[in-house]
RNA sequence: GGGCAAUUAGCUCAGCUGGUAGAGCACAUCCUUGACGUGGAUGGGGUCAGCGGUUCGACUCCGUUAUUGCCCACCA
């Protein structure tokens, strides 16, 4: 049944129903099915806490499109969506959420926050999941997993249990990064550091029993000085070997500590003395080590000065630092100021500055771990996009350091270490009922909770059922690709990585693919503070999913940062309609019956038509194969604008109107086939627009489960290809000279084509009705010679023909003299350095013969056109 | 202090394995032709950051300089 369209896309009456038609019908469920190859890939999963952003539209667009692509192609494929608990980002937010209550986390004690935050995240924790339904997203919304499912945490516990008997996870006391604003530990990977202007302080100690004798050195954190344990010296450096083994006074605390030589200190740094903290100073802390320093902690939790302080008790450490100058100064004992750049940590979630404290803390020891990840990539099993990203990952391998995994937090996966009085620890995934080893049965879980991403490290095969054997796990494990953006390659991917070769002795995908920040349209960063932020349903309501889609794809190359603005989506916008509209023009013309037709009945701007689209199916499919989204979809958007719609639409129109064209049967069929590839090739990109087309022209079942398009040797037609590219270049030489005369279409001329070839004859008398509907041509006469044509006739050459239009009453003979002179001129250009090339026996002896055919070929075209401009010029009155 | 990118038309960006540069927007001229003015036609505009090198030939490979951006890093 004809149907017909509106004049103009509207996204808002196709969005929603086919989304929901989409989920009745099933199609985002992937069963397992042996018959069927899988294809998987994890979504990296979103906070609960949050908002979807611009950059959660763009990554889970690319992994939509893969998705798509791969389904049409019949992989079996599942995208598995989720959301991930987001320990401190989440306690954060409900904490501020409770403050608004007048209610502390201690006010409720562990179970009663914990039953608030269950409480949020029923109501909030399924945001950005719902708003990716706007978006397209073809999740299997049925296997949808939460970081703190129960059999998520089962996972978790299972691995600390593994990870803690092998001898991978331990207990220490060791200088750890502590976040005086959130109360608790953070990993390497949290702190940030950054390039900022500081304070450098220089002070002076007193040595003792050497009066007028003083250690000189500097700092940045002067309130340190409260912890330092001795002062070192490089073991070379003559200017204080004799102060080596005295003693230094501390004055504040009159404290005394020793004179050390260790390498680390360098003679020409400074003053060439450092002083040591051990308990403040990750470097300290190792030669505090090297030397049997004590560890004199001075710090609080909450960045308060503690009572190793002396009178400096309870003041706050920014205080400290002031006061302390002061007091140096007062005592003569401050040297001096210095201004310089320093790199200082700061937590990544609250920016305040990290103070390295000695904590008691749980730890992944990396090392061993670490070896096979990098091997995996060393040895390029697993692949890196854009590769790049591959040096980063083995750099950070290379050096890595051992995991603190312990948070003071409460919101996440509590440790499961269960402590008795009698100092046994006990590791195991249930509360043990006695102490192995006392029997008390009075054991105490340990209060910390786990890293965040201790549990996303995880996510690939938990989410699948690991550590049950479950035929998911077995059928869609491991995953094809991971898809995200570089921020977290760290965080996350290198921790998949690891853990999915400890426990599952295989890589938890095969490729890793990386994409770029979006931008603004100034190229800065889309942040909540900038106040930049664009919301993505923002521009769904506008312009609609798709065209949101396309404007996050088209022009943009793996892991390239791209800027979005409205300008760019309303190009994208302005594609769609194009697309609409031609299947509404298609679709006018159609008539009850689907057009039939066989290769025999179709002209060459069929074969021509189709042998395009055809190979644009091979080239676009490897595109995607390759990662190269931007690439693919520039391909289809300007074969279904420029090629389809603008030359060959244009084309059938003389033979659609012709109720009794012979081949009039044979241009609708290739509308139709031409169109229907294309939306095929576009619906990964812009799901909606092409299956609400492709259902109205008559399928009764969903584009996304029709068939990928296939390169077929049958529809490639290379000659057909090149005849109509002869009569492309007719209609923009004769569209050209038009224009430049200032003709306007309703003019419409005779058109002489002269060659002297008997095949291009051939192929200009069979298009002639192309050239007449296209360049606004009366009538299309081709011949052997000039015979009968007017010598004051407007003249073109093209590189298969001569063009002539008698145009005598409109020409001006000056103007078309000098524009046939220009011709020349260009032409000789052209000759002159063809006829160089082919001088240059280096090119003729070096170049590819094929190479050389082509230059040869043309040296002897240009040359033939310029004789034939030339002889046009002299003809002229 | 290291590492990695980027530098292409006025603007935003493509350009795979080396063979005489492309898109969108903007601009100019024209067209209300029976899908679309969210359209069509034509045109102007680039020594592909600079300098060296490899090559018959380089935007494309190598080196180097400059500018910009990102990542990593315990120099007190």
């Amino acid at each position: 049944m004809k149907k017909e369209l509106d004049t103009r896309y509207d996204p808002k009456n196709v969005e929603d129903r086919l989304y929901a038609n989409w989920l009745t019908a099933g199609h985002f469920h992937a069963k397992v099915d042996e018959g069927k190859t899988p294809y998987t890939i994890m979504i990296p999963p979103p906070n609960i806490t949050g908002q979807l952003h611009i950059g959660h539209a763009l990554n889970n667009t690319l992994i939509d499109i893969l998705i798509r692509t791969k389904r049409m192609q019949g992989y079996n494929a599942l995208w598995m969506p989720g959301t991930d608990h987001a320990a401190i980002a989440t306690e954060v937010k409900i904490v501020e959420d409770m403050a608004k209550d007048g209610v502390s986390k201690l006010d409720l004690g562990r179970d009663g926050f914990m039953e608030r935050a269950w409480g949020w995240y029923d109501k909030y924790g399924s945001t950005i999941i719902n708003q990716l339904h706007k978006l397209g997203c073809s999740c299997d919304w049925e296997r949808t997993r939460f970081t703190m499912d129960e059999g998520l945490s089962d996972a978790v516990l299972e691995v600390f249990v593994r990870l803690h008997k092998k001898g991978f996870i331990y207990r220490g006391e060791r200088l750890i990064n502590w976040c005086t604003q959130c109360q608790t530990t953070i990993s390497d990977a949290e702190v940030e550091h950054e390039e900022k202007q500081a304070g450098f302080w220089h002070f002076k100690y007193p040595v003792k029993d050497m009066p007028d004798t003083f250690v000189q050195f500097a700092t940045t954190r002067p309130e340190t000085m409260l912890g330092d344990v001795a002062i070192a010296v490089n073991p070379n450096d003559e200017r204080y070997t004799h102060l080596v083994g005295k003693i230094a006074i501390m004055p504040i605390l009159d404290r005394e500590i020793p004179i050390i030589a260790d390498d680390y200190v360098k003679i020409d740094f400074g003053t060439g003395m450092v002083k040591i903290t051990p308990a403040h100073d990750f470097n300290d802390f190792e030669i505090g080590q090297r030397h049997n320093l004590p560890l004199i902690n001075i710090m609080n939790d909450d960045g308060t000065i503690n009572e190793n302080g002396g009178c400096y008790e309870g003041l706050d450490r920014y205080d400290t630092r002031k006061r302390i100058i002061t007091e140096f100064e007062e005592h003569g004992l401050f040297v001096k100021k210095e201004d310089i750049v320093n790199a200082v940590g700061e937590h990544d979630r609250c920016g305040s500055v990290v103070e390295p404290l000695i904590k008691l803390q749980w730890f992944v020891a990396m090392e061993t771990l670490a070896k096979p990840a990098l091997d995996a990539y060393r040895n390029e099993k697993l692949r890196v996009v854009p590769s790049r990203f591959g040096k980063v990952y083995a750099h950070w391998l290379e050096n890595i350091r051992d995991w603190c995994i312990s948070r003071q937090l409460w919101w996440g996966h509590r440790i499961p270490a269960y402590y008795c009085d009698c100092g046994e620890i006990a590791v195991a995934k249930t509360t043990p009922d006695k102490c192995s080893k006392c029997g008390n049965a009075n054991l105490v879980q340990d209060e910390d909770s786990l890293d965040t991403w201790f549990s996303s490290a995880l996510w690939p095969f938990s989410t699948l059922g690991w550590p049950k054997e479950t035929e998911e796990l077995k059928y869609f494990y491991p995953t094809n690709v991971l898809c995200t953006a570089p921020d977290i390659l760290f965080f996350w991917v290198i921790r998949m990585v690891f853990s999915g070769l400890e426990f599952t002795d295989q890589l938890p995908f095969k490729d890793v693919f990386l994409h770029g920040l979006v931008r603004d349209e100034q190229g800065r960063k889309m942040s909540k503070s900038a106040g930049n932020g664009i919301d993505p349903l923002d521009y769904v309501e506008r312009y609609g999913a798709d065209a949101l889609r396309f404007s996050l794809i088209v022009g943009n190359s793996a892991g390239g940062d791209l800027r979005l603005y409205d300008d760019k989506v309303e190009q994208a916008r302005n594609f769609l309609n194009k697309i609409w509209n031609s299947a509404r023009f298609i679709m006018m013309n159609l008539g009850d019956t689907p057009p039939n037709a066989d290769i025999e009945d179709l002209t060459a701007a069929d074969r021509w038509i189709i042998s395009l689209a055809n190979k644009m199916a091979a080239d676009v499919t490897q595109n995607i194969d390759n990662y190269e989204l931007g690439v693919a979809a520039d391909k289809v958007y300007s074969f279904m604008w420029d090629e389809f719609c603008d030359w060959y639409i244009e084309m059938a129109k003389p033979r659609l109107y012709n109720a009794e064209d012979p081949t009039r049967d044979a241009a609708l069929w290739t509308l139709t086939y031409v169109l229907k590839t294309g939306l095929k090739l576009l619906h990964p990109f812009i799901p909606f627009i092409t299956d609400e087309i492709y259902t109205t022209l008559g399928s009764d079942a969903s584009i996304m489960v029709s068939e990928w398009p296939k390169y077929d040797e049958n529809y490639n037609f290379a000659a057909e290809e090149t005849e109509i590219e002869h009569v492309k270049e007719a209609v923009r030489a004769i569209r050209n000279a038009r224009a430049n005369m200032n003709v306007p279409p309703s003019r419409k001329a005779k058109v002489f084509v002269v060659t002297g070839d008997l095949a291009l004859r051939d192929i200009f008398k069979s298009c002639d009705k192309y050239i007449m509907a296209l360049a606004s041509a009366s009538e299309v006469a081709v011949q052997p010679s000039k015979a009968g044509i007017d010598d004051n006739a407007v003249s073109i050459v093209i590189p298969s023909a001569e063009i002539f239009m008698p145009f005598a009453e409109l020409v001006d003979i000056e103007k078309e003299k000098a524009r046939l002179a220009k011709e020349i001129e260009k032409l000789e250009k052209e000759v002159g350095r063809v006829t160089a090339k082919l001088n240059n026996t280096c090119f003729t002896d070096k170049a590819p013969a094929n190479v050389v055919e082509e230059e040869k070929e043309k040296e002897r075209k240009y040359k033939e056109m310029l004789a034939a401009v030339e002889q046009q010029l002299r003809a002229l009155k």
